[in-house]
Order: structure tokens, then sequence, then C-alpha cells
DNA sequence: TTGGTTTTGTAACAATTGATACATTTTCAG
DNA sequence: CTGAAAATGTATCAATTGTTACAAAACCAA
């Protein structure tokens, strides 16, 4: 049995009652699989036919290089679903080999019944779009801030970004550590890019508080890659 | 008037026939608005909340840095569709400011009215599905390529890709130059890894056929970043 | 084939970043 | 307040890439 409480929690079944989402499976057909640990679930390369959600236990996504060495990717845990942004589209089967880590519960609902749902259902739709909308404007957001090639032009993208048009300063919510993992630098780097622009006048630092002393130069950096 | 004939070769409207369109069309709210050549379709950081399908013209898409100035991103021309992937999602407006490359029709559907269209019809669904699963995968796959830090790494995940599981050679389809601004590298630096790599004997280059001597390595190459 | 254009290979030097190490400062629990 | 732990500033040297320049090789139209 499912429990319909628990799809409460998952982002697709946002806003949906426990009873309407039970209603709602009921008019499509799908299955609950059970997995044992270590039982592999989908393997790397194979087309997304389903719709998978976790209703217990997890999964870890592995990659298997060409040399057979496999290397542990994410864990998905319920309620959440497994690949359902390789659903649809070009690339449409699988990125990683996903196996269970402990006993897993799964509801696996066909792409054809995952389309009836989202034309029944006005809310699962607006969710899924949402979802896969927001993944892709993540990505977008994430391709954009790796496009400047030095740190010194993702910190000036990032110091004016949190800044907007209007603040002079921005407060640092992470330590330099957190920021050059984010930044994908090491962390010394990062340290001599923000002491260059001190001495050079662009910002000042106070603790956690950088303060824009000259947002011209900082956008002219952005030009420059 | 809109002539249905053009929907058709609309990645959107795949395989819906004209007459077929005309129907749909009528049975939601929508408007054709028209706009002269420069003036404004949308602002950047508006928020979209509407689907924008080019009729006839061109528009333009740019942004405006801190400072006030405009760089030029992309042109659309009909029959496209306007930020279609921003209709949804957490961040939803226009990244660019749109305005008219000369006289344009746009026809424009509230989303309320697209999300009935999308429910009313199964193959719009599934278009418009694809069309932004295949953008959000096309971004991953950039951004893992970006991932490799080195030119190196960057070359072997190129070449293993490319060469698959099976194959030991690839045939190279651009020039270096156009290479090097896929690896986002300059040519010069991108001759120097492939050098490296042939006198390391990983690769042997003959005309435009790159033959893989050492799969092994190079894998071994891609875990190193 | 010929002659010009494009592509490729390579070199020397500058700029940027990584790796590592260490002193100093800040933070925070006791 | 005090002392240990965490965070930061800085230095040195290695590795990687960019920049610029030039010659050799490949390509291609006349």
């Amino acid at each position: 049995m499912i429990h319909y409480k628990l799809l409460e929690r998952c982002p697709l079944f946002k806003g949906i009652s426990e009873d309407e989402a039970q209603k709602l499976l009921a008019l499509i057909h799908f299955q609950v699989k059970n997995y044992e640990k270590n039982e592999i679930v989908a393997i790397a390369g194979e087309t997304v036919k389903n719709l998978y959600i976790i209703l217990s236990g997890s999964v870890k996504g592995e990659m298997i290089d060409y040399s057979g060495k496999t290397i542990k990717i994410e864990d998905v845990e319920a309620p959440r679903p497994i690949a359902s942004a390789f659903l649809f589209g070009k690339e449409n089967h699988f990125p990683v080999t996903v196996t269970a880590n402990n006993e897993v519960k799964i509801l696996s609902i066909p792409v054809s019944e995952f389309l009836k749902l989202l034309q029944k259902n006005m809310q699962i739709l607006k969710n899924y779009l949402n979802i896969i909308s927001s993944r892709s404007q993540f990505l977008s957001q994430k391709l954009h801030f790796l496009s400047f090639k030095t740190i010194r032009g993702k910190m000036a993208h990032f110091l004016l970004q949190h800044a907007g048009d209007k603040l002079h300063s921005v407060e640092l919510k992470s330590s330099q550590q957190q920021m050059a993992e984010l930044f994908g630098v090491t962390r010394p780097s990062l340290a001599r890019v923000l002491g260059e622009m001190q001495r050079e006048k662009l910002i000042s630092i106070e603790k956690r508080t950088v303060t824009l002393l000259d947002k011209q130069k900082l956008n002219e950096i952005l030009q420059h890659g």
C-alpha cells in the first residue's frame, strides 16, 4: 500500500491533499515496486520510461566510467522523484546507475500514464512545469557564473548580483572556505583576489561586510570575462 | 489574422495541422500584438506572464549591465517562442530586454490559458515538455563538460564520449579554432595539449582522425579533474 | 599545377591559479 | 577572561593557460 500522506511532502504533489492524491492515482495505471538493499533500480543509459518516486528508503546514483570503476554521485530519499528531468527530451535515459541503499519502495508511473495525470490535474501540471523549469533556470545561472573565467570576474559578478541596483554593501553569509567551493577555486586564491581588490580600492571588507567602493570599475571587470 | 500554417514550423506546434491549430486556439483567449521597429516588447526583470510566439519579423534580446550599457545577446525570428523557459519556475522573469528588430507580429497567450491548452492537447503538452527538458539536458551536459578544469580533462572527456565504448578513433568535424571555442580556450593552448597527448602516446592524429591509443590512461585523466 | 588562404605546430613570455605552509586574527565555549 | 579551534592574510613555488608571433603544412579555387 501507499502512504498517500507521504506524497504531500513530494514537490510534485504539493497542494494535493491525501484524498485527492488517492483519487487521482486510482484513475491511472501504476506499480509499486520493492527493491532489496544493493538491488539495481536502473542502469545508466537505459531509457527512462517511467516516473519513479521513492516512497520509502533511499537510493544512490552512481556513474560508471569507461574503465568500469563506479563513482557515487548523489543520494535520493523518500519522497523524492528519480531522474524526473530525464522523462522527456532528446536525452531521455538515465544519466547514472541507480542502486538501492536499503529496502526501498518505489512508485512507478509509465510516461503515458503520467501525461494523463498532467492533463487531468492542473496543480500537478503546474508543479511539474515549475520543477523542471526551476532546474533549468538553476543550471542556466550556474553556467552563466562559470562563464567568468577569472576569480576576479566571478567575484565582481557575485558582489554586484548580491548588492543589486541599490545597495552598496554585501553581507557574506559563508566563510571563505565555503565561498571558494562555490567558486570552484582554492581558498588562498580567493583570499588573494579579495586582497588585491581591497588594495585597488574596489571594495573594502569589515568583518563579513563587503562595501562596494567602485561599482563602475567592478562592471568593467565583467566585460573582460 | 494569424497564418496558422506558419505555426506548423514552430516546435511547440509540431505535429499539429493547420486546422487543428486553428480549432485549438479558438478555445482559448489570446492576443496578437504588433510592434514597430525598436519598440520594446519586454523589459529585463519583468515577470513573464505570457507565452510569446513571433509570427513575423524578428526581435533581439539585450542585457543591460549595472552601468547602463547594453549588450546584444541573441536574435529570435518567426516562428520561434520568446523566453519559453522562463514561463514557469522560481525565476519567471525576462532575463533580457526584448526589442523589435523590425515590424513584428507576436502571438501572446497568458500563462493560465496556455495551461489549458496543455491540458486539452496531448501533442502540445508533449512538445512543450520535450522542449524544456531538452534545454535542461543541454545545459546539464554543458555544465558537466565545464566541470573539467584542465584542457586535458576536457579533451579526454570529449574524445572518450565521441568514441563511445566500442570505437577507438574519432573523426573531428571541426577545426582546432572551432574546437577551442567550444572548449572555451585559446587555439594554441588546445594544440599544445593535443601535442602533449601525442608525445605521451595517449592518442595519435592523422589528418582529422584521432586514434585513442590508451583509453585506460585517458580515463584516469578524468578522475583528477 | 599554382598561388593564395586557411589550418596547424610550436616557441617564448606573461598572467592566473593551485598547492603548501605558516603567522595572525577571530571566534567561541568553558 | 582564557585557551583551543576556526578563519583569515600572506608568501613561495609549481602547474596551467593566455598572448603573441611565426613557420610549416594542408587545402582549395582558378
